[in-house]
DNA sequence: AGTTGTGAAAGTCTTCACAGCC
DNA sequence: GGCTGTGAAGACTTTCACAACT
């Protein structure tokens, strides 16, 4: 079979979430129109998207919403919980150590590390943070191949090389830097200012 | 001139940071390759999207860094400071206020509201948490046009009504649910979950 | 009747290659 | 010689429209 396209991959967590907050009401059905439209995309894209992944829904009727579900955390490779190592207890890291959200989407923070050897052993979020020296073993022990980089722009990089001869293979990174890694590992940048700067430029989503 | 394409525009905020550095650090010319190597985007791409800013670039010497920098401000209307309104102030929208990444971008925070009155008058960041029931009084004094919604996702929707009819024209929706808003308002969303989910399946920017 | 799945068309974006200019 | 700007080709994505199925 065709793989599934980038953009359709790209859209997937987002159908997971609704899935989920349909389960969780009770839904064990949804229409192509229903689920496009709490996703904030078009039924035809909708549709086109679920298709890459089989012949899923009922003509006629509808998706099976557990059946969905499951397909799609498997064509994501989501089926078990991911550990994710934490890099950075300043401010956000410590926002995102006491995010719940993750956890109920498989998401398992498993631990928090930080430069600072005044931070070492002191609270963030549920954990304890440890110090940057403990990175690799951290990382090894948890076999973690996720990680949220969550530091200065000025020590991005060199935490991302030590991430990656640990072993991570996907880094979401906070930084405002573009951090280099090795073919197999992917990087994702979350740039908060970037985001506001382009709502201030009116051609957005929702025109 | 024909329309600057979105796909350019998104990128334009990484462009403008890393300007941002270079005019930090003296240098006065900037070459395409240079410059889509910080980006972490081919130079193709890069000349591309800058041709539709106009002939900025000299052919055989690079691009003045000076001159891209107001070009590309002025293309995403960033010649002024745009105060931005946040609402929440659990752990991310503590981490927000206290982010000094965009005060050097051009964004302020200029207020912080919550809905849970034994926040009212605590600290956050630098500023003082105000109650929800001044938020149109608040974004009408500020006239701030952008605002940042770090909520649970059951109050989302209810909050960008409230920030719609007060006059904001661009939300930043941390909330795991899309919120619908009338033509004329834009609304990013920023679902941290879904990006570490996107990490895990391997397709990604630096397969 | 109602809803999915998909060919075909249209639109958008990226890559290639190189002419044009300094 | 070195670097930008851009036509043309190719790849990808969305939209349209409707056949296929329950």
């Amino acid at each position: 079979m065709t793989p599934l396209p980038q953009a359709a991959v790209a859209r997937m967590p987002v159908y997971l979430r609704v899935l989920s907050q349909l389960a969780a009401a009770g839904a064990s059905r949804v229409s192509s129109a229903q689920l496009a439209d709490s996703s904030g995309v078009s039924a035809d894209v909708l549709r086109r998207d679920l298709s890459g992944l089989g012949h899923l829904g009922q003509r006629g009727v509808g998706y099976p919403v557990e059946v969905l579900r499951q397909a799609i955390s498997q064509a994501l490779g989501l089926n078990q919980d991911q550990s994710v190592v934490l890099v950075g207890a300043g401010h956000l890291g410590t926002a995102l150590a006491g995010y719940t959200g993750f956890a109920e989407r498989g998401l398992r923070i498993c631990a928090v590390v930080d430069a600072d050897p005044a931070l070492a052993g002191t609270a963030c979020g549920p954990l304890s943070v440890q110090p940057l020296d403990d990175l690799t073993t951290v990382v090894e022990d948890s076999g973690a191949r996720l990680a949220i980089l969550a530091v200065p722009a000025a020590a991005a990089q060199k935490v991302a090389d030590l991430l990656v001869r640990a072993g991570v293979q996907g880094i979401l990174n906070f930084a405002a830097v573009e951090v280099s890694v090795p073919p197999g590992v992917s990087v994702r940048a979350v740039d908060l200012s970037a985001e506001l700067q382009l709502l201030a430029f009116r051609n957005g989503t929702a025109g």
